[in-house]
DNA sequence: ATGAAAGCGCTAACAA
DNA sequence: TTGTTAGCGCTTTCAT
C-alpha cells in the first residue's frame, strides 16, 4: 500500500544539476540568470529545472545570501483600512524584488508577538499599520531592523514614516461642515489611536476659528465607539435640546459607520437631520450602502512611499528621514448636508 | 560619524557558546532545552542568550532540521469572518509548536500567488480560508503539501475540509422566518462562493417543505451583491405588489449588511416592514448597530479542528480524513420579526 | 556530560 | 565557460 500522495523529497539544485549534466554551481547561475554561462547549458538546465519541477529553497538562499527580500507587515486583520493599504503594498514590494509576508495583531497577541514573528522569519524591513506601541518600544525596535509605519509618526523613534496631514484633513472635513451652516459639531475622539491626536487639533482649529462651540466626546477609532456616541446623541435629540448637535464627525470610518448605522436605526435621517462624517475613504466609506462623506487617505500613494522608503533603508542603509506627509482631500458623498430648519 | 543605529551582525548560537564557554553543540543541546547538559553548563548557556539577545535563526534551522513548524494560512484581509477564524488559528497552531503565516488574496494576486509565497516560505502544511479554486487545483495542490479548507467541502480533492453544515444552517434561518408568519423570503445567492450551494439547497427545501414559493436572486456574498438586491427590492416596493417581499435571508453576512443598511437608507423599516438574515455570524452580526439575525458558524471551534487535523497529517502523514461538518446555530437579534399586517 | 565533525541547499570566490 | 571548494547557522551522530 503507498503513501497517500504526500510531498516526495525536495528537488534540489544538485538533481537539476546532475539532469543537466553540469555542475551545481553553474546550474545556480542559470537559474539566477547570472551571466556567465553558454546557451547551452542555460538551456539544458532551464529544461531540467521544468522537468522536475524545481523550486529554490528560500531557506537555504536565505541562509546562503544572508539576506531573505522578504518585507513584514503588521496589520489588523478585519480593518477594512488595513486591507487596502495592502492591495498596494503588495505589488509596490514585488515591484522592488521583495516579497510580503503578514503578521496579524489580535486580542491575546500584540504587536510584539507580531514583529517577533516575523523578524523569526528573517523579514529585512517592517512595515507597521495602525501600530500603538510606545515611542521606546519603537525605538529599540529601530535599532535591530528598518521599520516604516503608516499613518502614524515617527519623530522621534528612528523609524520612517508616512501619514496623511490629519490635522489639515480634519480641519477640511469640519470647514465642510461650517460652511453647510453647521454649528454644532460634535468630534468623536480616537484615543490614543494612530492620528487621533492631529485629527482632534485639527477639529479644534477650525471650529475656533468659526467661532463655534467646540464639542469632543471620547472614542477609539472603532465602530462600538461611534455606537457609543449615537446613542448618546440619540438621548439628547429625546429631550429637545433648542440648539442640537446636527453634524458628527467620526476620528475614522469605521467610528462614523458605528454612528450612521445607529442613527438610521433609530430612524433619524441623514444628512437631513444629522449629517455624519468619517475619516480614511476605506472601502467602507466607498460601498454604495455606507456612502460616506470622509477624508481620503490615498492609500496606494500611502503604501507606495512607505515601500520605497522602507527598500531604500534596507538596500543602502539610508537613515530613516523626517515624516513623510500626504495632502488629505475630502471627499463629499451623501451622508453630509445642509442643518435642518 | 557612526552609522544610524542599524543592525548590527547577528548573534549565532557560536556567540553564544564561546561567551558561556561551551561547544556550540552544548549550547544547543540548552536552548533547544533537550536533555543531557549539566546544570551549570545550562545556567552558563541561558545566561549568555539573555545577555546577548540570542535569537535562533529559523532559515538555518529549518534548513537543517527539514522542518519548518510553520502554518500557511491564504484569506482576504478586508472579510469579517476571516479575521474570526484568525483570532482562533493563532493560538491552537501555537499550541501544537507551530507558528503561522499569513498570505493575502488579494485583486491581481490570486490564491495561486499567495499559496506560492506560502510555499517559498517552507510551510508543512496550508490552511485555505474561502477559497474558490477549482477541485483540479486544489488536487495538485493537495499533491505537494498537506492542505485544510475552512468552509467549504474538500470532496475528491485529497485536501482536509472544516465547515458548517451550511444545508442545515440555512434551512434553520428559512424556518425562522416560515415561523414568524413569512411566506414571500427572498434568498440572495453566493454564487460560487464557498458555502453557497448548500445554503441554497437548504432555503429551498425548507421553503419547499412549507410550500412556499422559493425566490433566488444572483449574488456573491459582497456588500455590492446585498446593495443589488435591495435595490430590486425597493423597487418592488415601491410598485406596490399586492403579496410583497417581507423577509430577506442573505448568503452571508456581508451581503445581508448591504441589503440592511441600504433598506433602512430608504427609510424601509427593519424589521417592522422587511426582516433581514445573515450567514456566519461574523463580527459584523455581532456590532451593535448591525444587531443582525444570523446563523452561527462557531468561528473557534471551526479553526481549532482545522488546525487540529492538519497538524495531525503534517506530523503523522495520516491522510485527510471526509469533511467536518459542525453543527450551526440560529442566532436570533434584532433584524427579524413577524411581517407586517 | 561534552566536543568534533558532517551536512541541510544554496551561492560566491577561486581555479582550471 | 565550467567545476571545485568553502561556508551561511543550525542540529545531530558519534567519539571522548
Amino acid at each position: 500500500m503507498t503513501s497517500t500522495a504526500g510531498p516526495g523529497r525536495r528537488v534540489t539544485i544538485i538533481d537539476v544539476a546532475r539532469r543537466a549534466g553540469v555542475s551545481k554551481s553553474l546550474a545556480s547561475l542559470v537559474i539566477r540568470n547570472a551571466p556567465g554561462a553558454s546557451a547551452a547549458s542555460r538551456e539544458a538546465v532551464l529544461l531540467a529545472v521544468a522537468e522536475l519541477g524545481y523550486q529554490p529553497d528560500l531557506a537555504a538562499k536565505a541562509l546562503r545570501e544572508q539576506r531573505s527580500r522578504l518585507l513584514g507587515v503588521v496589520l489588523d486583520p478585519g480593518d477594512p483600512f488595513h486591507a487596502d493599504l495592502l492591495e498596494a503594498i503588495h505589488p509596490a514590494a514585488e515591484e522592488r524584488g521583495f516579497d510580503v509576508v503578514l503578521g496579524a495583531r489580535l486580542p491575546g497577541r500584540g504587536e510584539k508577538r507580531a514583529v517577533d514573528s516575523l523578524l523569526r522569519s528573517r523579514c529585512e524591513g517592517l512595515i507597521l499599520l495602525g501600530s500603538e506601541s510606545s515611542a521606546t518600544a519603537l525605538r529599540q525596535l529601530a535599532e535591530r531592523v528598518p521599520v516604516t509605519l503608516i499613518s502614524r509618526s515617527g519623530r522621534g523613534t528612528g523609524t520612517g514614516a508616512v501619514l496623511g496631514a490629519d490635522e489639515k484633513g480634519a480641519a477640511l472635513a469640519t470647514d465642510h461642515l461650517l460652511g453647510l451652516g453647521h454649528r454644532r459639531i460634535r468630534f468623536v475622539d480616537g484615543g490614543r489611536r494612530p492620528g487621533a491626536v492631529p485629527r482632534r487639533r485639527g477639529y479644534l482649529a477650525a471650529m475656533r476659528r468659526a467661532g463655534a462651540e467646540p464639542d469632543v466626546v471620547p472614542g477609539d477609532h472603532t465602530e462600538e465607539s461611534g455606537i457609543r456616541a449615537a446613542q448618546q446623541l440619540l438621548g439628547e435629540l429625546r429631550d429637545g435640546d433648542a440648539h442640537p448637535v446636527t453634524a458628527v464627525f467620526g476620528g475614522n470610518d469605521r467610528c462614523a459607520t458605528g454612528v450612521l448605522d445607529t442613527l438610521l436605526r433609530a430612524g433619524v435621517d441623514v444628512p437631513q437631520r444629522v449629517s455624519v462624517v468619517g475619516y480614511d475613504d476605506s472601502r467602507l466609506a466607498r460601498m454604495a450602502h455606507v456612502d460616506l462623506t470622509t477624508v481620503a487617505q490615498d492609500a496606494p500613494e500611502l503604501a507606495r512611499r512607505a515601500v520605497g522608503s522602507l527598500v531604500g533603508r534596507v538596500e543602502d542603509g539610508t537613515p530613516p528621514g523626517p515624516d513623510v506627509l500626504l495632502e488629505p482631500a475630502l471627499v463629499v458623498r451623501g451622508t453630509t448636508g445642509p442643518p435642518p430648519g
